[in-house]
DNA sequence: CAAGATAGTACGAACTTCGTAATGTTCAAG
DNA sequence: CTTGAACATTACGAAGTTCGTACTATCTTG
C-alpha cells in the first residue's frame, strides 16, 4: 500500500483544524451548564458503560493517577452520580456504578456527541453520509 | 435536502468514539515530554500563526477569561517562547510574536498533529483518501 | 502465618482558572 | 486642553484539580 502523499497529509491537517475548531465550540456551548469538567464527564460516560467497574479499570482507560481518579470518584459520588460498592469476592476493591440520576446525565452526554455528530451529517448529502460513516470506522477499527 | 436517520447518527458517534480515543492515545504518548498543557499549546500554535496578535484576540478565539490568558502568556514568556511588545500606535495593547525557539516548537506541535493526519490516511486507500479530506473540507466549511 | 502484591484513600504541594480591583492608554465631548 | 468613559492588560487571591508519597485494608503465596 503506497503512503499518503504530502499534500494529502498537508491538506487533511488544515481541515481536521478547521473541523475540530468547530465542534469544540459546539460542545463548549452545549456543555455550559453541565458543570462536569471533562475528566469527570469521561469518568462518568465510562462508568455507565461499564457497570461494576473498577477504580483503577477508569484511571487506565482515562489514563490519569488512581489518586485522580479518586477525587474525580469523590466528586461525583458527592453529586450523587455515581456509587461504590465493595464486592464481597474482593473487599479491597470498589465497584462502581451509575445512579439513576447518572444515567441521566450519561444520557446527556451521549446526547451531545450525537447531536456534533449529527450536525456533520447533515453537512453531507446521503451517499457522502455512509461514506463518511464508512471511512471512519476503517480508520478506528485499523489495527497498527 | 434530508435529515440524516437514527442509524447513521448512531452508527457515526459509536465510530467517532472509538476515532477520538485512538488519536487521543497518540496524541497522549506524542506529547509527554512536551511538558506544555493544552491551553499552553493552543496558545502557542496561534501566536504562531498571527504574530502581531493582541492578548484578548487570542482569548477570544480560545474562549477563556482575559486573565487567564494572561497567565498562559506569562508562562509562555517565562519559557521564552512568545515574547510582548507595546505597539506604538496603541500603548495599551500587547503585540504577541513567537520567538525563534516558540516557533520550533509551534512546528513540532504540528508535526504531532500532521502525523495524526498520516495515521488516519494510511488505515485508507488512495482513493478513500481524497474522500476523506473532501468530505472533511466539506463538513469544515459547511455555514450553519 | 509471614511477606509481598493489590486496590484504594488521606494529605499536601504545585499549578490552573477566573473574578475583582487596579493601572496605564486612548478617545470623544465640552 | 481637560475630563470622563471606554479599553487592554496585569496583580492578587479564592477555589478547584492533579498527582506523588505515605498509609490502610485485603488478598495471595510459599
Amino acid at each position: 500500500m503506497t503512503e499518503p502523499t504530502p499534500q494529502q497529509i498537508e491538506q487533511l491537517t488544515r481541515a481536521f483544524e478547521r473541523f475540530t475548531r468547530k465542534f469544540k465550540v459546539a460542545e463548549a456551548a452545549a456543555a455550559a451548564d453541565n458543570a462536569l469538567n471533562a475528566l469527570d464527564a469521561q469518568t462518568l460516560v465510562f462508568v455507565g458503560d461499564n457497570p461494576g467497574c473498577l477504580i483503577g479499570d477508569v484511571a487506565r482507560y482515562l489514563n490519569v493517577a488512581m489518586t485522580t481518579m479518586s477525587s474525580a470518584i469523590d466528586r461525583l459520588v458527592k453529586k450523587a452520580l455515581v456509587e461504590r460498592r465493595r464486592p464481597e469476592d474482593n473487599r479491597r476493591s470498589v465497584a462502581l456504578t451509575a445512579t439513576e440520576k447518572g444515567k441521566q446525565v450519561v444520557e446527556e452526554q451521549v446526547a451531545g456527541y450525537r447531536a456534533a455528530c449529527q450536525m456533520m451529517l447533515r453537512s453531507l448529502d446521503p451517499i457522502e453520509r455512509n461514506e463518511l460513516i464508512r471511512l471512519t470506522e476503517k480508520i478506528a477499527d485499523n489495527e497498527t
